[in-house]
DNA sequence: TATTGTTATACTCTATAACTATA
DNA sequence: TATAGTTATAGAGTATAACAATA
């Protein structure tokens, strides 16, 4: 007589592909010497724009303190604007020619990557994945941070 | 004439999802006192006794050299026991009766908060999620960390 | 009074190196 | 010389609170 397997927590089928993945966004991310928030954030920008920080921070899931200095750097490297609209409390946020080229040329490297990671997994499998995720974390979240 | 959706990272998929089960682990293993790695490294040792610290460590992807703490305290609570080998370096690691009962519950309490989670996807999406993460999981691996 | 952006601070987590005892 | 376990330390990442400007 089988013993049925334990049923697995999920934690431990999402996590190692969660630091895969982190870690193909930091390595793609490094070479335009960004972290994978900053990178993140521009990639936000970049198909978001006009949206404020705390906008911006909150789609992320991340944190208005932290995005400030993040934004500082990428607005230094001319990545970015800042932009005070009626509101003069607030700063809308848009991209600039050189940030689209940056976050085109990380997410291109990225999806390499996660092809390679995923290379013995079959196409149709893939978009279900994709699929299944999305839904996922559309009920984690509420909404989806994926643009 | 529509243009497609641009190509998502699968860590933007991934990660607000990982977060919530990531949450949903730490209020399970808060309630005994313990960490999300520690309730990890206990599980391990439920379901695979009479490894080392240092292949225990391995498969959760975790560090030897943080494990030895939280197998102190896991230890000092009767959740489980170090044993040396024939090798008198290397300790095995034998769960405990008490040990068996915290894993039972911890893991009951977050599997109650994955179905509510997850409520809103059918039942066989979320079978189709949970194999499709576990193929993604050994690829991302080499093996599966999952019990 | 509430909100956005900002700054400072403390805390946790993580990575690294080095030590010991066995082999 | 190499390996399992252990310990210490520095660095990165994170959470929290408080402040200024504006609404």
């Amino acid at each position: 007589m089988a013993t049925s397997a334990p049923r697995p927590d999920l934690l431990g089928l999402v996590f190692p592909l969660a630091r895969a993945l982190r870690r193909i966004e930091d390595d793609a991310a490094e070479r335009h010497q960004l972290s994978m928030w900053q990178y993140a954030v521009l990639s936000v920008v970049a198909f978001r724009p006009g949206m404020n920080q705390l906008a911006t921070a909150e789609l992320l899931g991340y944190s208005r303190n932290r995005i400030v200095a993040d934004l500082d750097l990428l607005e230094q490297r001319g990545l970015l604007t800042r932009r005070s609209g009626s509101d003069r409390r607030s700063n809308t946020l848009w991209i600039t020619e050189d940030g689209s080229a940056v976050v085109a040329q990380v997410q291109r490297r990225i999806h390499v990557a996660e092809d390679e990671l995923l290379a013995d997994m079959p196409a149709a499998d893939r978009r279900e994945l994709q699929r299944l995720l999305a839904s996922a974390a559309t009920m984690a979240t509420g909404t989806t941070a994926a643009d």
